[in-house]
RNA sequence: CGGGGCGUAGCGCAGUCCGGUUAGCGCGCAUGCUUCGGGAGCAUGAGGCCGGCGGUUCAAAUCCGCCCGCCCCGACCA
């Protein structure tokens, strides 16, 4: 194996892959377009699913388990949901040693499986809101696969919920888009613009359809997280009603939101570097490792006590590794560990015994300083809040420095030609314009941002009156 | 589906054009000694149906045919 990673100026995509793969995150499967989720980053992946599972059971949801196997004939049921889904459906035809009656679907997403329990369930105004999430995997055949970006098989949360009122499912949609990305922000360290997506850029089924959107190194827009609001078309395709407190009885109003195991490459998209992957301290699987340096024997049993007694003091408040494997030398794995993208390294040598401290080295800026053994426990808690308050800085004004309001559209085709971002610009066209953004720039509307001050203008494509601006960018 | 590339040891590759002993190199792996503050050195060793099937030939990693798989770039998508 190389020790090199591509240089993320000299390849991009590679520089991803060489990540993922040298970092040992994932590798690829047997099976085309899908991959192996390896322990290092299927932990990253156990955190993020920690800290959202419990934001969702504090808003009132509980989890459960649907089964993986669609009825084809319920796909069919939403004519939207139909058409969007369909082309990228693995069915299952055949079980048992003999052809099915009526072939199956992997579930691309849940929703229909669901809203036929739904239907059994929901009687009264009583049995509202129901707040359901699941965690499980899903299928989707892509064209075109990229490793934790875009996988054949990828693993998700769903919430599905149903409501008494329009009103109550709008602000459980928007509830839910409020928590991706408090998590996105504090949790990962990711900047992202909360947004409506455009018709032509929303879930197959939904109404409207909410999105964090957030920009990568190489400039690309990244859907990090979804939530639909899905109005009455699911209650409607399978007639699932409730009688009210006024007698009446009425369709059940319906939300869907998720996120994937798509955010651990948005992870190492928005903050790694040259030299591998960098993390987040809140969702690195390891937060500190030690890294002992001796010659002698004699050395060696002076700085191991020491550095296994910072070890135990640490441990109570991080995770925390001494790394004491004899076969390699420090150098060795200080490469190793920022390969991994372990947030802080403690240095320990016989000079710092002597003198009573230990180096401390950021990951994020490569930053190195001694401090006194007493206070290493204080000094690391601080380091690690900022780097994760660091990261979030640097991605936010890395976006910033590339995000521009352009008012041409000759303009806006130039600055997506040339280095690209986000575009900021005034909009009023429909689909067919939107259409043809696509096929003449490459980019699409990522969002109609929801948090933006009202500005008179005139749309870049059409020409037309336009009273705020939407975000156009080149996207994954 | 279009364009490009690749399949030879765990990984990265050379060898293929122009067929010919026992298929090489680097890294990694195993053992031993010396090393250890930024990816250590030496020695010894293990490890190959040269992607698959068929053909040509005295002889195929190498030539011919068919097939399979994977990666990258584009069109579709979270």
């Amino acid at each position: 194996m190389s020790k090199e990673i591509t240089p993320r100026a000299e390849d991009y995509s590679r520089w991803y892959q060489d990540i993922v793969l040298r970092a040992e995150l994932a590798d690829y499967a047997p099976v085309k377009g899908c991959m192996v989720i390896r322990p290092y980053g299927f932990a990253i992946w156990e955190k993020m699913q920690a800290i959202l599972d419990r934001k969702f059971r504090d808003t009132g949801h509980v989890n459960a388990y649907f089964p993986l196997l669609i009825p084809e004939s319920f796909l069919r049921k939403e004519a939207e949901h139909v058409e969007g889904f369909s082309p990228e459906c693995a069915v299952v035809t055949h079980a048992g040693g003999a052809k099915l009656e009526e072939p199956y679907v992997i579930r691309p997403t849940s929703e229909t499986i669901i809203w036929s329990m739904y239907r059994k369930w929901i009687q009264s105004y009583r049995d509202l809101p129901l707040l359901i999430n699941q965690w499980c995997n899903v299928m989707r055949w892509e064209l075109r696969t990229r490793l934790f970006l875009r996988t054949t098989e990828f693993l998700w949360q769903e919430g599905h919920t149903a409501h008494a009122t329009e009103e109550e499912a709008e602000r459980e949609a928007r509830q839910m888009l409020e928590v991706y990305s408090e998590f996105a922000r504090s949790t990962m360290a990711l900047p992202v613009i909360e947004g409506l997506k455009t018709d032509r850029e929303k879930f197959a089924g939904a109404v409207r359809t909410y999105t964090i959107e957030s920009m990568m190194q190489d400039r690309k827009a990244l859907q990090a997280g979804t939530s639909h609001n899905l109005g009455q078309n699911f209650a409607r395709a399978f007639e699932v009603t409730f009688l009210d407190q006024d007698g009446e009885r009425k369709l059940v109003w319906a939300t869907s939101w998720g996120v994937s195991t798509r955010l651990v490459g948005a992870l190492i998209m928005a903050h790694s570097d040259d030299r591998g992957l960098v993390l987040p301290p809140a969702l690195a699987p390891l937060e500190i490792v030690i890294v002992p340096i001796y010659r002698s024997d004699e050395e060696r049993g002076l700085v191991l006590e020491k550095a296994e007694q910072i070890r135990r003091e640490l441990a109570g408040k991080h995770t925390v590794k001494l790394d004491d494997r004899e076969q390699f030398k420090p150098g060795f794995k200080f490469s190793e560990w920022e390969m991994r993208g372990v947030p802080l390294r403690l240095e320990l040598g016989p000079r710092d015994v002597a003198s009573g401290q230990v180096v401390l080295v950021r990951r994020d800026t490569g930053g190195k300083e001694s401090v006194a053994v007493e206070s290493v426990s204080s000094a690391a808690g601080m380091a690690l809040q900022e780097i994760q308050q660091g990261l979030y800085k640097r991605a936010l004004a890395f976006r910033e420095e590339n995000s521009v309001k352009i008012d041409g559209y000759g303009e806006l085709k130039e600055f997506l030609a040339r280095d690209g971002g986000f575009a900021l610009v005034h909009w009023a066209g429909d689909s067919a314009d939107e259409e043809r953004l696509q096929e003449e720039t490459k980019a699409t509307i990522r969002c109609i941002p929801l948090s933006q001050e009202k500005e008179a203008g005139r749309c870049v494509m059409t020409g037309k009156p336009s009273n705020g601006r939407v975000v156009v960018a080149k996207a994954y």
